[in-house]
DNA sequence: ATCGCGTGCCAC
DNA sequence: AAACGTGGCACGCGAT
């Protein structure tokens, strides 16, 4: 502890050692450069594409490259929805050097970490990980003596096992051995005979598979691997349930053993993940100040103008039923506090409607109630019928005294078209392909295509919409996003890919920069909320189209009620989209209580 | 020991 | 050739 500055203004002071105590420190030295908690600019950094890059922990010195970014933003006119606004520097001023000043504030606020109870999670998790590690292991060896002391994070060792010997079929030509040796970590502290223990030691890996044939033709990779175990449900003795794993290994009981030894295998390296991506890094002394606080480095650094955070990244931590450890319950309020958490519903697919002027989409949204229910409709004849003659019900409000709908609600009734709805519905603003989407359904090419035509049917604007975007990346080689952010795209390619992936790549940065504009515009007219700074509510966290404050308990419904206002509003108190900006919120004690 | 890179996986 | 966009980061492994 004694490394960890006491407060964040002692931090550019410090050398990197200090702050950084281990070896945390990034190949680009971003970290130990400047650690400024003044508002300093960084702009175009050049290895991005977008207008501004701004930090206070990452940035480098800056003041040559403002000057120098002046001019260019200078030079380049803004757009806004459509309208000449002057220039991107009028649009800095307004917007990117406001916004760049609040995610300083929340990195300084930071965001309190219950660290007792990460560490009791912690020691839980390392418990069930080894359970399901010694599962495996005790299983593999059976096959494969060395197995036992294998390292199961390693995929090279994991495939050797279950591939050895086999080509594979996505590299010709390339055979794993029928055996190899791994140096792996000591971990048990086995001492080879008549020697004593040492840090390393060295197995032999041999194949474990007995009918090698029946996977003959897939590829050599996890994927494969992961669709081998297919687990009945408990106590359904139903032996055609079991994957392919139940046939390479012999089928009976043999069989069983490998599929729950495999998916015991993939237990094993999800836990592995959640402990040394969140619960160990979370309680760590050089991110965590004294106070408990954890300060991640909010940036303005991507393609599309998202932020990204990191050190630690506050973006990715396990949601919903992936959280089996209820990471989400450590980020708390501090006493006497609460936590408003507010999401945009469908907020790119609200962008989207706007974008494209698509009337089906803006006609669904104005409607309210399920969007995925409504594609779903306007896809299926057979459902519209169905609504039509009121067999089922859109959605349902429940009226005192009903217990249940009168009729089925259509996501009930029609499950299976609603979940490829809204499947669609996620993976059209992506780019996603009908060869894409024949892999997740494992349907063939040409179903997914007409999968894909009726989502399009009454959606022709959005297709329009799209054309016009690939046309003007070749044209202009850029993209604009709502508030008139471009994306450049230097000679049709980028990071390697292909003109197609340039065309994806176009067709999702307006609809995903768009979405950042107005999470931006939300937090500059909640950070301008008087009321709410009089109350005493602070921004601590956003995460794309999720804002997380924190603010005394005896205020907090009031607090709900402003961000809900400003969030729905969020340009200048108006709302200048064509379709309403839903917006859920919450006054939680914990992150986790706001699902 | 330390690096750079590839792979996999967490989020929206 | 690839087939879903934007990120951060832990880990293994070969090279230095």
């Amino acid at each position: 502890m004694t490394d960890v500055p006491k407060d964040l203004s002692e931090i550019g002071k410090a050398s990197k050692k200090t702050i950084f105590g281990k070896k945390k420190i990034r190949k680009d030295g971003a970290e130990g450069k400047i650690v400024n908690v003044e508002p300093v600019e960084k702009l175009q950094r050049e290895d991005r594409n977008m207008w501004i890059c701004y930090s206070s922990r990452d940035s480098m010195n800056t003041l040559k490259l403002y000057e120098s970014l002046k001019s260019k933003l200078e030079a380049k006119e803004w757009i806004f929805d459509g309208c000449p606004r002057g220039t991107m520097y009028d649009f800095y001023e307004e917007y990117l050097r406001p916004f760049g000043a609040l995610l300083v504030k929340m990195e300084r606020e930071g965001m309190l970490v219950d660290r007792g109870y990460l560490s009791e999670i912690e020691k839980i998790a390392v418990a069930e990980r080894n359970l399901a590690a010694d599962k495996f292991r005790k299983w593999a060896s059976k096959y494969c003596p060395d197995a036992k002391y294998m390292n199961i994070n390693s995929d090279a060792q994991i495939l050797q096992l279950f591939f050895a010997g086999r080509e594979n079929r996505d590299t010709p030509g390339e055979t794993l051995p029928q055996s190899k040796t791994f140096r792996v970590p000591n971990d048990q502290s086995v001492a080879p005979e008549g020697k004593r223990t040492s840090k390393f030691r060295t197995i032999k890996l041999c194949g474990i598979v007995e009918n090698p044939e029946v996977t003959f033709s897939s590829s050599v990779s996890l994927d494969t691997l992961k669709t081998w175990p297919e687990l009945p449900d408990q106590d359904v003795e139903e032996v055609s349930l079991y994957g392919t794993a139940y046939e390479v290994f012999g089928g009976g009981k043999k069989g069983k053993e490998a599929c729950h030894a495999i998916a015991a295998l993939f237990e094993t390296r999800s836990i592995a993940k959640l402990i040394s991506s969140f619960i160990v890094p979370l309680q760590e002394d050089h991110i965590s100040c004294k106070e408990g606080r954890i300060h991640c480095s909010l940036n303005i650094n991507t393609e599309t103008g998202r932020l990204s955070a990191r050190t630690p990244n506050l973006q990715n931590q396990p949601a919903l039923e992936k959280d089996r450890y209820k990471i989400r319950q450590a980020f708390v309020a501090a006493p006497g506090n609460s936590l408003v958490v507010a999401d945009y519903g469908q907020l790119e697919l609200r962008i989207l409607a706007h974008l494209t002027n698509c009337k089906s989409m803006l006609d669904a949204f104005k409607a309210g109630g399920d969007f995925h229910s409504r594609t779903a409709m306007n896809m299926y004849e057979h459902i519209r019928d169905a609504v039509h003659e009121k067999k089922v019900l859109l959605e349902w409000h429940p009226q005192p005294g009903q217990e249940k709908p009168p009729v089925p609600l259509l996501k009930d009734a029609f499950g299976a078209e609603r979940r490829k709805a809204k499947m669609l519905n996620f993976s059209i603003a992506y780019g996603k392909t009908a060869k894409g989407l024949s892999d997740d359904w494992k349907v063939t090419v040409d179903e997914a295509r007409d999968t894909l035509k009726l989502w399009y049917r009454d959606r022709k604007e959005v297709s329009a919409w799209q054309k016009r975007q690939k046309e003007l990346v070749r044209e202009k080689c850029e993209v604009y996003t709502l508030l008139g952010r471009s994306r450049h795209f230097p000679n049709m390619t980028h990071a390697g890919s292909s003109k197609k992936g340039v065309e994806r790549a176009a067709i999702n940065a307006p609809v995903q920069g768009s979405a950042a504009d107005v999470a931006m515009c939300a937090m500059l007219e909640i950070e301008r909320n008087v009321r709410l700074k009089e109350l005493g509510w602070r921004l601590l966290l956003q995460v794309h189209d999720e804002v997380i404050l924190e603010g005394p308990t005896e205020s907090a419904e009031t607090a709900r009620a402003i961000v809900v206002e400003c969030m729905s509003k969020p340009f200048y108190g108006t709302n200048i989209l064509k379709v309403e900006l839903a917006v859920d919120a919450k006054c939680v004690k914990s992150w986790y209580a706001a699902k």
